[in-house]
DNA sequence: TTGAAAGCGCTAACAT
DNA sequence: ATGTTAGCGCTTTCAA
């Protein structure tokens, strides 16, 4: 079999075939009332037979909207996003769009670009996985030509949705306290959105001082592209050096690789060391990992974003942004324990 | 600031505000030679000062071609698959094109109104992640209508490019075979394409024939949805009574899956259990899985893949189905070892 | 070097 | 209940 010439029935073949006229056709397909039985089945029969499928180009140019949904995600390798990215394109399935996604790595360039062919594609909504590098070259391509909608990402010219971040460092940092730590660290992964990051940290203090201890933030430092195993060792055996005794990782990654570092220094977790991370992605519910954490209610994030991002682009929701936020839920699993004496 | 009323700009009004017909802005917009310096300047000033976009909706009406790649992906929550995803992605954007997203969930409903969506935007073409339960619909949605490559899946009506699963299972098996186990299991994870799944038997079968040992294939039972853990382990439990010493699992997921059951049961691995992969996901090199297993080249099998596709879509390839093999790395990691005497 | 005009496949009035 | 018609925003001949 050779390549196939891609030619598709168009209405207007299947108005000759059946007999009827376009706008006949067109009537059948979109189910308006007002076609007789009969005609409706001669119709049909001819649409099944030729396979025809309506262009859903012409029909959005000439209705002058679309049903595609943007959605800009850095990373998609990254359990979470990938998670995330699932759900969004069921919800968005769900409800009638088509998901187009742009996965940017990080890179200025990807996203820019990739923005602005959402906007030539006339895409009806675009939803955030993650903050633009560039805000405002970010906003000037969208803003006023689509919806947007953050999730699990703060953005000032948008709706946004996301967790609880500040009541689930609460409880991460709660329940570390209550364990009897007193050195206890929080250890910042850069790939964690600024915004969230800042709510977790707060979070975090706010239980450090009603107990009456130090705060102390960490900053994984990453380098772009490959990680440096022995530096990032280097970090940790640092921090341990402080005596800290558990640590708070501002999201499930973080504390996985923090527990890599552990293991190769001999550390052991939870008796050395106790470890809470923030996401609860897949992978941290593994036996071999374990990982005490704070659950995000991904389903939900997505599901909510998607309806707001609907809800926008059929008017029914006007004026100003929306901002919601989600409880959170503290996962316990081994990484945590009372410290040795 | 209320909602947007989503005006984009058209040709016309550039051409209005330029001083020039639609055709000029068109030849400047599409880079056209036989412009003249200042018109261009000058349609130029105006695009940017407008924010001007061009609709490809309308554009790829009258092209009669899309820029539209679709991918069906199973289960993007499952990271062998998020990260090809990821891939395809990068690679589709590269080249130009957009990747529009269906995530199937294997629901074989989701599949078939994904394709037939799909077939509506007129995708250039489409690339299957993984194989569609109903193959027969499937084929008829798209065939002939958009060329399909398959990535990692068998399909008898389009390309194909994978890794050689044969050729991984040899690799895979005969390292087993070296470090001096007699009773190697094949254990066979139903979320693996049956035709990789095949493959990877055959390789491994052939292994075992020439060192003249006994194969036994292992079917691991998935419940619909959630996995019942008991379950599991009462089958690894069945499996450790056959005396078998080495696991090869036809993924890296039905392995991590097997080690966490080990784990619960007091079996040590590598020490009593010896277990290698097939994937080589992120995963499987935390050093706290540790997983020996067969690499697949996930970067260059989404690189050719779309490069296929788009050498189908311009016509420049023509004919017979092509289907490319790509080569297998076996990564020793730390799940394998020689049998306890 | 530019412009006029004919569609691409469809929807949505408006006629009949 | 069905047909006619005027676009949607763009590309692409063909003229000027």
């Amino acid at each position: 079999m050779t390549a196939s010439p891609a030619r598709h029935a168009t209405i207007l073949d299947v108005a000759a075939a059946a007999g009827v006229s376009k706008s006949t056709v067109s009537n059948v397909i979109r189910g308006v009332v007002g076609v007789s039985p009969d005609t409706r089945t001669r119709v049909q029969e001819v649409i099944d037979q030729l396979g025809y499928r309506p262009n859903v180009l012409a029909r959005q140019l000439v209705q002058q909207r679309t049903t595609t949904l943007g959605v800009v995600v850095g990373d998609m390798g990254n359990p979470f996003y990938a998670e995330m990215a699932k759900h969004i394109e069921r919800e968005a399935a769900g409800r009638g769009y088509r998901a187009m996604f742009c996965n940017t790595q990080g890179e200025n360039e990807a996203e820019l670009s990739g923005l602005e062919s959402l906007m030539e594609y006339r895409a009806a909504g675009v939803l955030f996985l993650s903050q633009p590098a560039d805000r405002e070259r970010a906003r000037s391509i969208v803003s006023g030509r689509a919806p947007a909608v953050f999730v699990t990402c703060a953005g000032d010219w948008g709706d946004t949705v996301s967790a609880d971040d500040d009541a689930g460092a609460e409880l991460a940092t709660e329940h570390l306290v209550r364990l009897g730590h007193r050195r206890i660290a929080y250890f910042a992964d850069p790939i964690v959105e600024d915004s969230a990051d800042h709510d977790r940290q707060t979070g975090y203090h706010r239980v450090m001082d009603r107990a009456g201890l130090a705060p102390t933030i960490f900053h994984w430092q990453r380098q772009p592209g490959e990680l440096l195993r022995q530096k990032r060792d280097e970090q940790v055996a640092e921090i341990l050096r402080t005596r800290v005794t558990a640590v708070f990782s501002s999201n499930d990654y973080g504390a996985i690789e923090l527990l890599e570092c552990a293991d190769r220094l001999g550390v052991k977790v939870p008796d050395d060391l106790s470890v809470v991370g923030f996401d609860d992605v897949v992978m941290a519910g593994l036996a071999r990992i374990n990982l005490t954490t704070v659950r995000q209610p991904q389903a939900e994030l997505a599901g909510i974003a998607v309806e707001i991002l609907d809800a926008r682009v059929n008017g029914v929701l006007d004026g100003a942004h929306q901002r919601r936020t989600l409880d959170v839920e503290l996962v316990l699993r081994g990484s945590t324990a009372s410290p040795q004496p």
